[in-house]
RNA sequence: GCCCCGGUCGUCUAGCGGCCUAGGACACCGCCCUCUCAAGGCGGAGAUCACGGGUUCGAAACCCGUCCGGGGUACCA
């Protein structure tokens, strides 16, 4: 039997991390089953969804490379995909089910519902809801109608029993019938809820695995019973642990950082931000960290997965980035990083030629120097452009008494350069260094600062012979006159 | 309150009864390399396996209880 998961999204803008790796996991099950991959929009709360939040989780998902073969945009043969294109099938499905006297309608108000919970707990009580529509006579239920009550469509729970079932993380999970109560069907604006449209899709879809987040696993017993009711085959069900913040408190928009969208802005790699998800409550029989994609699909197996929550790591999710830059192509790294020199308007946009070629040259310049793509344009500006020099880097390395004859002879030895390209420059520097019997810290830093405009930066003699001998002798000029003024000041020996 | 799920270095985890004086990764510290910053190499520190009982020749692993954390208890998903 082909495996069928799914993916079942509320929209509600860029998608959160916890749902990412939920996404991931669901995609990854398919992949290394040979399974089917369904996205389905879980779109009927029509007060919380918008197009924009649609197509940002569509986005998303094609941003972290998480494909769906049945869904919005590709079809399949269960279309329509998003739950409010479903409505009807629902009211069906509803229809059945009072016909059959499992479901009801409740005509119990929000406020008396609220009193009677509130009376409950104050008596020790379970708060839930007691059942009393399903038990009114066909007298009554015929006089609300007649006097056009609203009402909701209950479910009606067997009040015997208890229902199990295996979970693919967590084990077996046993629910007592007492423990449910009668939930909503259908709202009174006649819009079906959660526990009944996902398991009606779930059904017609023929899902075989629901592979979701351990917040949903209480509605799971529920939703099983609807199945029952409806004649369903029961899918298997996994539950994964939720994912906290770094303070070990549920993620939230508190945290900052939760929008698979912020970590795109910040130049997080879509394969790195995947492989660290995917270490989140699943580790491989090998032990390794890094590992591609395909490496991920070949060795994922539900079983694997963790029951226990962890915690979302920022910093080993950096330096998981810092790897994935560090292993790409300088071409491939130069592609990603471009949008991000656009950005800040290092280059046009679209870049020209030479914009082009400068970024070539710079992009090993910088390749283990960053963690996130955003990081390049700092190390770099002062190759693109002229950037004013740091104050605090400039009182730091500038003050210093050798450092205006330093200057002074570099510049002199640079202009005498035949050639100018990198080890040239290099050796003229070098020569100055030695002459002054300076350490080479001492003698190259100041070109940082002075130079690049900050005493972090590319490595200079690269990025000298990148910005050309012109501009290179001019901003030394620059910063001799500003910092060290009046003749004879950075003077002779 | 009631129900469900968790609990191994600061963090992510390995461990599926003896291989554990508990292994790896991030972070941290030290040394080396070095034109800044990095990257890289080598080394170090860091866990009474939440706690208490059991089962067993033997328990981080199995069972029970306690505590702590999270989730649910919606006309949200």
């Amino acid at each position: 039997m082909t495996i069928r998961v799914r993916f079942a999204p509320a929209p509600s803008g860029s998608i959160h991390v916890g749902n990412a790796r939920t996404a991931l996991f669901n995609w990854l099950y398919a992949r290394h089953n040979g399974g089917v991959m369904v996205l389905r929009v879980e779109d009927t709360d029509r007060s919380r969804v918008s197009e924009e939040s649609f197509r940002a989780v569509l986005d998303d998902l094609r941003w972290l490379g998480l494909n769906w073969d049945e869904g919005p945009e590709v079809g399949g043969p269960y279309a329509p995909y998003r739950q409010s294109e479903r409505l009807d099938i629902y009211r069906a499905v509803v229809d059945r089910l009072l016909l059959a006297g499992l479901a009801y309608p409740c005509f119990c108000t929000p406020e008396e519902l609220e009193e009677r919970r509130k009376a409950a707990m104050a008596a020790g009580r379970r708060p839930g809801y007691d059942g009393r529509c399903y038990r009114l006579t066909d007298v009554e239920r015929t006089k609300f109608e007649a006097e056009g009550r609203p009402y909701v469509i209950r479910f009606h729970v067997p009040e015997e029993g208890s229902t199990t079932f295996r979970d693919l993380v967590t084990g077996h999970v046993t629910v007592d019938h007492a423990q449910i109560d009668d939930f909503v069907l259908v709202r009174k604006d006649g819009f079906p809820l959660y526990n009944l449209a996902a398991p009606v899709d779930d059904g017609m879809m023929h899902m075989t695995h629901v592979i979701r987040g351990l917040d949903l696993q209480p509605s799971t017993p529920r939703q099983i019973l609807l199945h029952y009711a409806l004649g369903n085959e029961i899918p298997e069900y996994g539950h994964l642990p939720l994912i906290l913040g770094a303070d070990g408190q549920p993620l939230s928009k508190r945290h900052g950082e939760v929008s698979i969208g912020w970590y795109r802005e910040h130049g997080f790699l879509p394969e790195a931000l995947v492989n660290y998800l995917a270490l989140l409550g699943w580790s491989p029989r090998d032990g390794s960290v890094i590992l591609p994609l395909s490496q991920i699909v070949a060795q994922f197996q539900i079983e694997d997965v963790g029951a226990s929550p962890a915690r979302f790591d920022l910093e080993k999710l950096t330096w998981m980035n810092g790897e994935y830059i560090r292993s790409l192509p300088d071409d491939e790294l130069l592609r990603r990083l471009e949008p991000f020199l656009v950005r800040v308007g290092l280059v046009s946009d679209p870049p020209s030629a030479a914009e082009r070629s400068l970024m070539a040259a710079v992009v090993p310049l910088v390749k283990t120097r960053i963690e996130r793509l955003d990081q390049a344009a700092a190390l770099v500006a002062g190759i693109f452009r002229e950037v004013p020099v740091d104050p605090a880097a400039a009182e730091k390395v500038l003050g210093e008494e050798y450092v205006p004859e330093l200057l002074e002879r570099s510049a002199a030895a640079l202009e005498g350069l035949e050639a100018w390209d990198r080890d040239g420059i290099e050796a003229a520097l070098r020569g100055v260094q030695t002459e002054m019997g300076l350490k080479p810290r001492k003698a190259f830093v100041p070109f940082y600062v002075a130079v690049l405009g900050s005493n972090v930066g590319a490595p200079i003699f690269d990025s000298m012979a990148l910005i050309g001998r012109e501009k290179v002798l001019d901003r030394l000029r620059q910063v001799r006159e500003k910092f060290f003024p009046g003749p004879g000041a950075a003077g002779g020996t």
